[in-house]
DNA sequence: CGGGAAGTTGAAGAGCGTCAAAAGTAGTGG
DNA sequence: CCACTACTTTTGACGCTCTTCAACTTCCCG
């Protein structure tokens, strides 16, 4: 699994080696387009990052856990991060995996609402909170850019209670893999193969399934000719209009 | 609208004391306090009360459906609204229930992802899309607090994937009955007992259940000495700790 | 290589769904 | 005011999907 991830994350190094030479390190940020600081100018660029820290996580490192003091929003610039919530006997739910260009640790209150972990290797860029706050203020484009994207953010956990109280668990499965390549299309990746990086224990918290179901109903779609399970956790969809309509439940 | 001027008020009842005096509709709202319109001017107000509609629904009457351009956002007032996405055979999944100083309608791109019905006799505001996102433009106080609602939103949406994915029947129902009366403490009223204003099916479709699982829940329930079944659609909590215990899975 | 984690497969069982029917409730009109 | 209808809710019997528990295999990473 994690040998999968260094060749996503391969363009990093070359991004970070030309950080020197401009007035901005987010200047050469390659999810800036995908993400809050996207339209904005070269000053106000410089101006996020002033307020930013860069860190850089091992897989299983967490950002931080639910109820904590929320002191930190986080942008994730390479890597995959998991969110989740866990009830008191240790189930757990995924609420979400976060990919480059992905937003995490809006707090309603003064709790994080969640815990988040690094899935791979992981590069984030964290904004204290109130500093943030303050230069959304002055820069009501952003603002209004974090706004849309909690918008969306909206729309895609409705669309994953609709999967997570109705589907089955094939068509969890099939709407699981289409969802991963439709994301990996939206930050300029193949959409096929689709990288995988998440554990089958990870997927099936993610799906409200068990690793033994995951794991069978991959098993039962490759026998179905439906996908390949490739080495390096990845999957190539090889029917892909017979996943979407086995996602819609047709 | 005529203008009388007036310092924002504060607190509810000196705002509702002055209802008769003041010149916008808005002044007189009693769910003010909950939504977009908080800690508004009265000369902002009147400018709100301008381009809304103000809506009467019967029970069943839709607000819009999924797909559909979404050229309105809407305010709850009074009464109750379910919202869902339904799967290409029919399955449903209720995404929410909508109480007075609720908002819906916000759309990602320019259709609505979900549809939304009345469950009661309601009454609701409607805002024309563009002219609202004028006056958010104009009202940063507004815009923010729009996004904070939404952010709240996606806390919500979190709570109920871990619902969905993870409890069982009983644990959903306890979780159920607790949320709305926790919500209706919110709109200032009694804790218990608490409405429940939607059908059996409505609740099944919420909770990722059948209408015969919920009925049979709430019959186990009843018998334990948890709950009450009142006449009227209304249950009683008998027992609020050892419900808040189930939810929680302990 | 070797040890531990992750993944796969099997067998048995539980929880919830499905199908069916009865009982309760609300609205309508004679 | 009651009868009629349609819908909602409840209850029962049965079945299926997914979980649970267990053993085995594969895959990594040191």
């Amino acid at each position: 699994m994690a040998s999968l991830d260094l060749k996503t994350s391969r363009s990093i190094p070359e991004a970070i080696s030309r950080i020197a030479t401009l007035s901005s390190p987010c200047s050469a940020c390659s999810v800036r387009q995908l993400t809050i600081c996207a339209a904005l100018e070269e000053r106000e660029l410089s101006e996020i990052s002033a307020i930013l820290s860069r860190l850089e996580l091992e897989p299983g490192d967490p950002l931080f856990f639910e109820g904590e003091p929320a002191r930190h929003l986080f942008n994730v610039t390479a890597g995959a991060v998991k969110i989740y919530k866990l009830l008191a006997d240790g189930r757990r739910q995924m609420t979400g995996f976060l990919f480059p260009g992905d937003f995490l640790g809006l707090a309603n209150d003064e709790t994080y609402a969640y815990s988040a972990t690094a899935i791979t290797k992981t590069w984030v860029c964290r904004f204290p909170r109130g500093k943030l706050e303050n230069l959304l203020k002055r820069f009501p484009k952003m603002e209004r850019r974090l706004f849309a994207m909690a918008s969306h953010e909206l729309a895609v956990a409705q669309e994953q209670m609709l999967l997570l109280g109705r589907k089955t668990a094939r068509e969890k499965i099939a709407s699981f893999l289409l969802m991963l390549s439709g994301r990996a299309v939206r930050r300029g990746q193949m959409d096929n193969p689709v990288s995988v990086p998440m554990t089958r224990a990870d997927i099936g918290d993610f799906l409200g399934l068990t690793t033994e179901t995951v794991s069978r109903t991959f098993t039962q779609l490759r026998k179905s000719g439906m996908i390949a399970l490739l080495p390096g956790g990845k999957v190539r969809l090889e029917d892909r209009s017979r996943l979407e309509e086995m996602a819609e439940g047709t």
